[in-house]
DNA sequence: ACTAAAAGTTAAGTGTGCTTTACATCTCTA
DNA sequence: TAGAGATGTAAAGCACACTTAACTTTTAGT
């Protein structure tokens, strides 16, 4: 699973810190995600796309 | 998680088993998500995607 | 009413999403 | 070059996604 949190960060120029306050996890969690070590659960996944204001879609591929 | 895979197993006039089967997982795992025990995994939410030729959100809806 | 298939439910077990804590590395700027 | 903030990584633990197996209840056809 692949996805554009890094850049949607770099965008806003936010840290990985920040993005974990907004969306309630721990920063880990957000580094783990981002340098694919697991995927994120369905919840959080909304929770993302409603933060960006994009498609589930828009933020994580499914590679397959 | 509120999802709609009652309804799309119906139109197509599927089992549980038979759309468990589609989307590799157990008869079980399917109930449960129908019956709102848990939710799926982005993975899972993805395979029914495309199975479905829909998006994650036509099929499953955040309950805020 | 019988039967069979479908759906529902439960229990015990495995793997992973996510946590906290802690420490290491990288980058930048004073 | 020292220090601070950002990022990366690891270990131990908890909750939940998902499994198999087994059983009960519902639904539909004959």
């Amino acid at each position: 699973m692949k996805n554009k949190l890094k850049v949607l960060r770099a965008e806003r120029d936010w840290t990985q810190a920040q993005l974990a306050d907004a969306l309630e996890v721990s920063r880990q969690t957000i580094n783990a995600i981002e340098k694919g070590k697991f995927d994120p659960s369905l919840p959080l996944a909304f929770k993302a796309a409603r933060l960006f204001k994009l498609s589930i879609e828009e933020i994580f591929q499914d590679e397959e």
